[in-house]
DNA sequence: CTTGGAATGTCAACAAGGCTGACGTAGTTT
DNA sequence: AAACTACGTCAGCCTTGTTGACATTCCAAG
């Protein structure tokens, strides 16, 4: 009881000075987080849409474009300019949905994949630099706040994504 | 020494597939930490480059055009853009400097303190809501992978201006 | 079998916010 | 006096987001 108190009112007792650091280490960091694949995609002229893109089609290879509409949140005016450079490129391949002939489908090509896996590894390696460098107990932490940082609904599918790939 | 070696070799074992996740989630938990100031800028027709403006401009005042350059990562044309907006609609006021009279020293009006104090409101409440969720532990770890993930000269700026604030 | 609606794609126009390059002006330093 | 620095600005370009309108294709319900 007396532990309690002392867990939420000493310990996670946060000035608004505190609060201000961590949203200000929140942009910095995602400059970093970021600044490995966006080298990489300059130099073929992609931006971060189309990682994102890239992305989230090897995370759920043969997703419809509907649902990679929800997932990204941009309209799909935005993702089809996107797609259709990748799909001209030959990176990404948009096949007719078998059951659904109004849906297509999406697959990273091989080249696509050679893509997704230089930007990946990048974007991994300085994820577990900062990992390893914070420590273990650090790692759970951060997972847990970033997950509850995000929009409720988001969450929901997050989490039910992470369980899923059990 | 084994405590060491179950650290380091089994606690900090990830996948490939669990450094995606961390990945995904940094980019969702990104969206859901903009999200609030967005609603609150867009309704005034501003965007995320004003917000950085003004957040750094409270957080140093009477800094400098070239030291918000350097902070902020963008170039001065991009920079000015924003400034000239803030300036002209009186959120921010731009003094000569007093010993330098090429410098310009920024600092919020008292319009300008407002809005800022309502965008960081919002953004630490979400923050605060997070950090409440997701556990003590969780704040101090959450706050050293994102450090170890910025660029090192900026994670160097960064520790730097925390230790000042004490 | 027709028709409504869903899924997709496309055209056009626009805005924010990045970028480069060039140039001007004021002020400081050498 | 010359060189350098700080800042602002004009012009033009790119990516990536937006809205709105419209065509096509196809499933499914009536």
């Amino acid at each position: 009881m007396a532990e309690d108190l002392r867990d939420s009112d000493t310990l996670l007792f946060l000035t608004d000075a505190q609060l201000r650091r961590a949203i200000e280490a929140m942009f910095f960091a995602y400059r970093g987080f970021t600044a490995d694949p966006d080298r990489i995609l300059s130099e073929r002229g992609y931006g971060r849409a189309h990682h994102r893109a890239i992305h989230f089609i090897q995370r759920a290879p043969g997703s419809t474009v509907t649902n990679l509409l929800a997932i990204l949140g941009v309209t799909k005016q935005s993702l089809n300019r996107v797609l259709r450079t990748l799909i001209e490129d030959g990176l990404v391949e948009s096949r007719v949905g078998p059951h659904d002939r109004r849906e297509r489908h999406l697959y990273l090509t091989d080249a696509g994949a050679e893509l997704e896996a230089e930007l990946s590894t990048a974007q991994r390696a300085r994820m577990r630099a900062a990992f390893r460098e914070a420590g273990p107990e650090a790692v759970a932490g951060f997972r847990q706040v970033l997950e509850h940082m995000m929009d409720p609904e988001l969450r929901r599918l997050f989490a039910a994504a992470r369980e899923g790939d059990r």
